[in-house]
DNA sequence: ACTCCCAGAAATATCCAACATTTCGGAGGG
DNA sequence: CCCTCCGAAATGTTGGATATTTCTGGGAGT
């Protein structure tokens, strides 16, 4: 009775249900478009059937998936007008968040901003040897608390829990990139060794266009250095 | 059997008691900070406990209420931060939308405007004769599909989902602003039809700033012309 | 052969009742 | 006066049951 919750059980059941099924909607494990059936879920993950709806209606309030009356749930669609519309969203969310923060970021902001970059290095070179699953999971959380990290310091908890929503909706991108070997490691390092200098530097300007840089990477394969095959 | 399902009846239960509770929350009825007890809002709204945790939890991720674990749910507090937290998200979602809307925009959302716009003159004219609550619900919704149809153009359901939501958090505001008797209509009126103006002639700069002080206004109480007594 | 319609099946939305777990507030002891 | 403990209240979760809606696969009619 000591240590029986030692691993896991983070919150409640929902909170539990709502992290394996964004973990496996970024993944692909559930593709977009698919029905995603009440029962057929509790099979596989758990939880009653009360447990499940309440899951699927706040993935759906994150626009992981979309609800749609008396028809169900299904996984958010990711035709490329939805990746645009991501993408957009999430450079201005971030964009904003990051002016802000330079303007008025103490030196704790400074301070988190240069430990997230650290371990973001870290889990890419990582990531770059061994693109296992566990190690793309660590990765992608890495990327998360950098850019988080980032707008930390702009004062607005509505705009740091939009930056998470729609970074949560761009991972499947990502990991699809990162999974075709789509990603030029070198050159996100430079450029997020780049934008942090910016940002110490607080030149506002360079750091919006770099960060803007860094955004339409997860989304889009990097200028065709690396595979120029098409 | 033809005509029963004539006035309310939205689609589901819980879209109809999340209505009844955004409507509460918007007039005040229910305070900021009130314990949101799943009992007691079944006796009064209806619906059983499962349909009313739900709703609980779609308002929740529409930010009118807070959800703790283990703690139940609360009406998101209404303090000075969160006014300008409010104001700070939903100014930059309404420019950014504003602005792309005007660079695609085509003729059908310039009628949009227009005509949104000419019923927002009407709602705001008999609101100001007759401010009881059934009018001022009319004229906050009015409001919203003006601001709505300013960027009903831009081409991206997200920013759309992200204007609504956060109009709908700064209902309370404005509508208290109206009881209070401190809303300027004539000002009103000569800043709406100026930033129609600007729209039409396709000015942004002149627009953004227009709509930056017409979003403020449902803040706060404009340079005191009406009734500088304090 | 094509279309329209309808019955059966599947899935969804809702409700009732109950149990486990956690939080909260106050009584009692140190 | 502070701390601990206990019971009441509230929350989180589950199972089962029912009504309503949507989907699907024929069969009748043209």
């Amino acid at each position: 009775m000591l240590f029986n919750r030692a691993q896991k059980e983070d919150e409640t059941v929902v909170a539990m249900l709502a992290s394996a099924l964004r973990r496996d909607i970024s993944f692909g494990a559930l593709l977009p478009d698919e029905k995603l059936k009440i029962e057929a879920l509790r099979q596989r993950y758990g939880g009653s059937n009360h447990s499940m709806r309440e899951t699927l209606r706040l993935l759906s309030a994150e626009g992981l998936v979309e609800a749609t009356a008396q028809r169900g749930f299904r996984v958010t669609s990711a035709t490329e007008d939805d990746l645009n519309d991501i993408h957009l969203v999430r450079a201005e969310v971030e964009r904003i968040g990051l002016a802000r923060a330079m303007e008025a970021g103490d030196t704790g902001w400074e301070g988190r901003v240069i430990a997230a970059h650290h371990g973001l290095r870290r889990a890419e070179d990582r990531v770059a040897q061994m693109p296992d699953d566990m190690t793309a999971l660590q990765w992608d959380e890495a990327c998360r608390e950098f850019s988080a990290a980032l707008i930390s310091g702009c004062g607005s908890p509505r705009l740091v829990d939009l930056q998470r929503k729609f970074f949560d909706q761009s991972r499947r991108f990502r990991l699809a990139l990162l999974r075709e070997g789509q990603l030029d490691f070198d050159m996100r390092r430079s450029r997020q060794a780049a934008l942090l200098a910016a940002i110490l530097a607080r030149d506002t300007d360079l750091a919006s266009q770099l960060l803007a840089t860094e955004i339409a990477a997860d989304f889009r394969p990097e200028a065709p250095a690396s595979s120029p095959d098409h």
